[in-house]
DNA sequence: CGCCTTTGACCGGCGC
DNA sequence: GCGCCGGTCAAAGGCG
């Protein structure tokens, strides 16, 4: 019965969301098949990441794949959600995961069981080349991992290795194995600089539920993936990466592993002078590719790594980067280290340069700095964490932008649930277990989203529509 | 038995 | 057209 509620909750919701947002998904498809489509594009994600310092109740935690990879760095939330969070929690997944060439499945059909995965070989193969679009978007994560591979909390099938040209380390190919629809794949291979590096690629987007402790990488790769995807990345409105970028910062809670290095948020645009750059940062665009790189693989920055004018390069590459700089103590804690976040923020203008493929972000005007009325929000006296300012000068752009509000949204209703839409909000329980307390206010959007008090503005998350409606928020590739 | 990894073969895109 | 290279397939075997 419980599990029949739950799942007409989840119908319920679902549907509506799909009748209120026909238009929004129908552009998300249509971004896919735009002229990005065309190109093979990367985002990169890079965690800088201590091992083998889980406490005991993280472990409890820890579910398969964890016991088989304790040493290694798990990807994922940990708030503590029952069981019966699963589903809220996979809605928002698969909400978030819509977006790659409409590759989503009827949002009523539950991924099918294990059991019946075999029987649906035929069709998977059918519909995987029905999906399969010129070139997929991908998402690259580098962290530093000394084992196989990340534990990200999905289910990965093995299904190929290669000798890539250039690196003496194999590159590993996996498949989702959660859904046999699910078109997302992934590469692992070490950096051929670093072997401590581990960079997965991502490639795909999940067209099914998924496992809370999933939901944080798949949010991050959906959102970059349909970023890069949307054409509004050139407009003033473009902060995909960004959200990306943040999404992946607020999902990488530290339950399971350790953040060495002091979170590290970076940016810098090359193509044109006077720009502002976050060292140990980067985007590129290789070989007419826009690349993304969020580096959290690069040691703590210090305080003085504000931004600075970067001087006018001669390539064709937009930097931006996260590092982690977690101590131990830190990172040990529930929550993520972003949740504490508060203050305010102006408005940045990320743009897409389309004739050098560059993912630019303008981080502000030159005449305005970039600290400029910035709280440090990040040090509380609860952990006493201390960012570089060029985290928070770029949180402040990122956080800024109705994008990352829908980020945010959909990272929140994967926390924590909805009421809306026939989704119950669980307020006692996050309050009580989540640990999540996240704040956000932002100039433009006149509104708040606090977790805390869980009084989550719709004005907030979703500008756009700014009546009393939560949901449905914008899909990330529905981002304008 | 089911699911996984391993590994050589195969395929398609791309550059020359 | 040819070769290189990245990516995938599928048979074989391992593991719990």
């Amino acid at each position: 019965m419980e599990e029949a509620r739950e799942e007409n909750k989840m119908l319920k919701f679902l549907d509506i969301f799909q009748q209120e947002k026909p238009e929004d998904a129908a552009n998300a498809r249509g971004v896919t098949s735009h002229e990005e489509s065309e190109e093979s594009e990367l985002v990169s994600l890079s965690l800088g990441i201590s091992l083998n310092r889980k406490t005991k109740g993280e472990r409890k935690h820890c579910r398969r794949e964890d016991e088989g990879m304790d040493k290694g760095l798990t990807l994922g939330l940990d708030i503590n959600l029952d069981p019966v969070n699963f589903a809220e929690a996979a809605i928002c997944s698969t909400a978030s995961s819509f977006g790659e060439g409409g590759k989503e499945e009827e949002p009523s059909e539950m991924w099918p069981p294990s059991k019946v995965l075999k029987g649906m070989k035929n069709l998977d193969k059918s519909e995987a080349s029905q999906n399969d679009q010129p070139k997929k978007t991908r998402v690259s994560i580098r962290a530093r991992c000394d084992t196989q591979t990340m534990n990200d909390g999905c289910q990965w099938r093995k299904y190929g290795q290669k000798m890539a040209k250039g690196n003496p380390c194999p590159r590993a190919y996996y498949r989702c194995t959660i859904s046999p629809l699910c078109p997302v794949r992934k590469q692992v291979q070490r950096c051929a600089e670093d072997m401590s590096i581990l960079i997965t690629t991502y490639e795909g987007i999940h067209n099914h539920p998924l496992p809370i402790s999933a939901t944080a990488m798949a949010c991050t790769t959906s959102a970059a993936a349909s970023m890069l995807q949307s054409p509004s990345l050139s407009s003033q409105h473009g902060h995909g990466i960004v959200n990306s970028a943040i999404s992946s910062i607020t999902n990488f809670t530290a339950p399971n592993y350790n953040l060495d290095n002091a979170l590290n948020f970076s940016t810098y645009q090359v193509s044109r002078p006077h720009q502002f750059y976050f060292p140990n940062s980067s985007i590129s665009s290789l070989n007419s590719h826009p690349t993304i790189t969020l580096d959290l693989t690069a040691p703590p920055t210090s305080s003085n790594s504000t931004f600075t004018h970067m001087p006018k390069y001669s390539s064709t590459t937009t930097n931006l980067n996260f590092s982690s700089g977690f101590s131990p103590l830190q990172s040990s804690m529930p929550s993520s280290p972003w949740s504490s976040y508060s203050g305010h923020f102006n408005s940045g203008t990320p743009t897409h340069n389309r004739n050098h493929g560059d993912y630019l972000l303008n981080t502000g005007t030159q005449n305005q700095p970039y600290l400029e009325q910035l709280h440090h929000p990040i040090c509380t006296s609860n952990n006493n964490l201390s960012l570089p300012d060029s985290i928070i000068a770029a949180t402040k752009a990122i956080t800024s932008n109705p994008k990352f509000q829908s980020v945010l949204a959909t990272a929140l209703t994967t926390y924590v649930g909805n009421e809306a839409g026939g989704v119950r909000l669980r307020e006692n329980h996050v309050l009580e277990n989540s640990e999540l307390n996240l704040k956000l206010c932002s100039e433009n959007s006149m509104g708040c989203a606090s977790s805390r008090y869980f009084n989550v503005s719709s004005s907030a998350l979703n500008p756009q529509q700014g009546n009393s409606s939560i949901f449905p928020l914008p899909l990330p590739g529905q981002w304008k």
